[in-house]
DNA sequence: TTGAAAGCGCTAACAG
DNA sequence: CTGTTAGCGCTTTCAA
């Protein structure tokens, strides 16, 4: 059996509307509220977030969009934003869009119709003409051409530290392997400043970048390390794409990190506590997903918030680099 | 602005009745029907489901519980889910128990108070009081005392197609290395199965199973590793675990795969649609969410279904192991 | 400080 | 086959 405020409201011998009081904070006498409470808890009661929703046009409720849940680094963020929005007392409508660009506009337009108070976007696909600036929306590795709030590891220092962590491991013939896409976003600057910090330094540097989505990455990337046999300190774009390098620089008889060092980005973990899967540039993914649902609450309880959060990496050793 | 039944009504110049009973399929004159069609489109009308969940108490939303996503099988399990419930209009509410009960709890509640429809969760911590047969709930690797649906992989074959996947490559002195957990689940067939296939080929093999939460692992695995030195094929309860097994044994300077193979279990990929990340028992992940699904689904829309899914397995070549 | 009452947008029962 | 209407459980005026 379901119980109502109306029951609550017998209960106590007061009207249903002091028990919405109480529960909103409204002004109450305390000894009414105290005998309000003592309904609550008798009965379990525990108010109907749909009719509530219904009324108020707010639901508690956000959206997170990621392209996929199949990268470490989705998961792990959907992970600590389901957390940080429970302390907040939301809920989390999860939403893949696979590149789905319908699929996200679907939930933009969710929030335009109440359904969702707001939402945090990992997207990489073409909705800007969606995102408008005035709605609850908080990009992750993304700026869009409107001025929408977001949130991202510090990427370019990210490119200059695995330049730097390579060559203190005595490594003098670099190469970037990566893939990107064709919407800007913050990723391309893990690239830039790899390139930016080779040159001041004057480290001689290879560049691998491939367009997604991969179609034979492995040969491609094979064929481009027979040809640059020299190399021995790669950067990649990501953590799986530093295990594929691994994997294919085994295959070519180069051990990792004796012959090879290889830096990914991420700071993908084996498992929860565990060590890291590779050396990587670490994300703070915990307080980007923190951040993010803190800029979300603000912006949808009206306030007014900083449109660029950047986060700084770190170097996690992982096994594909020489210990100093 | 938001556009109501109402104002459809008025465009197509009928009652709101009847728009209703457009949305749900009753009968309408074919003319009508069209002219209100028109309508809904025109204004571009969406129902307003806190409304319509108020009214009918059914929600369209499934909770998925997961004991932590960053183990990537419940990563890639939630992106299945979440594809399949799509296609069916449901909504996935995300919830990270991370082992808190309180917050299962919580959820299940969510159930009986008709704000989720119902729940698939993997979770091995102690609910089974309060999960009675009669709620819409599946489970995944888990059965309860009490004849709750569950779905899993077929962990015994798993077991023994890891021995004979071993043994077909040559070894002949094997190890089991996991970890478990006091709840009953069908995991513990694995180890069980390995075991049982084991005797019957009248192999030599090791256990190693260490209670969770797993403290020091890592020391814990060297010692059995070094201790029993004549290991050459170990059979880990998943994939995280192999990847450790795999770099204690690189650290002990033993080569994978020349003097000592790993299968792991899980399936996990590098990224998706990429290679094994190691040699590994594949479990169709995709298969379990779609059936948990499926399964769901039936069971909140009245129907019987099976109480136990199993579905089959399979070899997953992902380098640890030799070619043949 | 509080009770009564008017809806929020929808479905379903009823009458036509 | 279709229009009208009574709520679903809640918040929020408006009076008292």
């Amino acid at each position: 059996m379901k119980i109502t405020m109306k029951e609550v409201a017998q209960h106590a011998g007061v009207g249903v509307g002091t028990v919405s009081r109480v529960l909103n904070n409204g002004s109450v006498k305390d000894s009414t509220r105290k005998r309000v409470e003592a309904a609550i808890k008798e009965l379990n009661y525990q108010p109907d977030f749909y009719a509530r929703g219904l009324k108020t046009n707010k639901t508690n409720t956000v959206a997170l969009i990621l392209p996929s849940v199949w990268h470490p680094f989705f998961s792990e963020f959907a992970f600590h934003v389901e957390n940080r929005l429970e302390v907040n007392h939301y809920k989390l409508y999860l939403c893949n869009s696979s590149g789905n660009s319908e699929k996200e506009k679907e939930y933009i337009q969710m929030v335009t119709q109440n359904k969702v108070d707001g939402i945090i976007g990992i997207t990489y696909s073409d909705i800007d003409d969606y995102v408008s600036s005035n709605l609850p929306f908080v990009s992750i590795d993304r700026y869009f051409t409107e001025d929408v709030t977001y949130v991202t590891a510090d990427n370019s220092a990210g490119g200059r530290l695995a330049v730097n962590e390579l060559s203190k491991r005595g490594c003098q013939n670099l190469a970037y392997i990566g893939g990107y896409q064709e919407t800007p976003n913050e990723t391309k600057s893990r690239r830039k400043y790899f390139e930016i910090e080779c040159n001041q330094q004057q480290i001689e540097y290879q560049v691998l970048d491939m367009l997604e989505p991969l179609l034979d990455s492995w040969a491609t990337i094979e064929a481009f390390l027979m040809e640059n046999d020299t190399i021995d300190g790669i950067f990649t774009i990501n953590d799986p794409m530093a295990i594929e390098v691994c994997k294919i620089l085994k295959k070519l008889g180069k051990r990792v990190p004796e012959d090879v060092q290889v830096i990914g980005f991420d700071g993908q973990r084996i498992s929860e506590g565990e060590g890291y899967l590779v050396s990587t540039i670490v994300q703070p993914i915990e307080k980007m997903a923190h951040s993010a649902v803190d800029l979300l609450i603000a912006v949808i309880e009206g306030k007014e918030v900083e449109k660029r959060t950047v986060l700084p990496i770190s170097f996690g050793e992982g096994g594909t680099t020489k210990k100093l």
